[in-house]
DNA sequence: GCTTGAGTTCAAGTCAACTTTAAGTTGTAT
DNA sequence: ATACAACTTAAAGTTGACTTGAACTCAAGC
């Protein structure tokens, strides 16, 4: 049994986004003790971790709500969930190759500015971007 | 030249995202043709092919724009470019594992819920998420 | 019986990066 | 002269994922 306060810093979120995540439906059957105080145990936990996990792989929160409510009758949505697990891996292998691109051009830059900022300290000349980057 | 319809559409932007990019500063030296139609050149292509390549290194607009303020003057500011540059080097290499993580994450999906689909309609037991992820 | 600390609700606010809307302008074709 | 497409401005609206604020509740300790 976790307070709501315990169960925020077990992953790094504040207590407001733990509420918030119930208010969306993201996380369900949270116990409010003597309808106030929330209790939360290992089933919270578990969804809580799978909830990290496809924030990851950029799943939107209404996407990993959709996932779950999918698991909910497994027998009538294998299918979607695969489709859409499916899609997620093209999509998140497209942004990885993304950023790839990304991280190297600024790479370049960095070399680029290593030399100009040596250049610099050592009084010589400011060398050209074609000199440095082939 | 170009007019803000062609340049928006050389890089997959809308017209009204180059006239934002234009207020917020990102775009300079825009002119303004009989005090009205806006009119692009080479420099401007130049500047939104870094855009969309930092943008892709995921710097926010106004990080990019700090980054051309900073080129206006190379001399006194080479040194701030790099450290931004190596900055950005280790959080876009940050966020390629987070999203490697997740990727993986989503491909223990796949592999199990195919199992799952396949079982299904061979009619047989939904296997345990143990027997099909090691 | 009063304070304190942790928790609560509900509405409103925040942020970045755009997009949309409404109303007006300009140049060209009919 | 009129219609039309392509352009303009300024301000307000959108989206997702939270966060904040104000006012309130509860249990525990002094």
């Amino acid at each position: 049994m976790y307070s709501i306060k315990e169960i925020a810093a077990k992953f790094g979120l504040r207590a407001s986004t733990i509420r918030y995540y119930e208010e969306i439906g993201l996380l369900e059957n949270v116990v409010h003790e003597g309808g106030y105080k929330r209790v939360y145990d290992e089933t919270h936990i578990d969804r809580l971790s799978a909830i990290e996990c496809f924030k990851k792989a950029r799943l939107s929160l209404e996407e990993i709500k959709q996932f779950f409510e999918y698991e909910k009758d497994i027998h009538s949505n294998s299918g979607n969930i695969l489709e859409m697990m499916k899609a997620k891996e093209l999509k998140t292998k497209e942004e990885i190759n993304r950023l790839k691109a990304g991280l190297e051009h600024v790479q370049m830059k960095i070399k680029y500015y290593s030399a100009v900022d040596e250049a610099i300290k050592e009084g010589r000349e400011i060398p050209a971007w074609g000199d440095i980057i082939k």
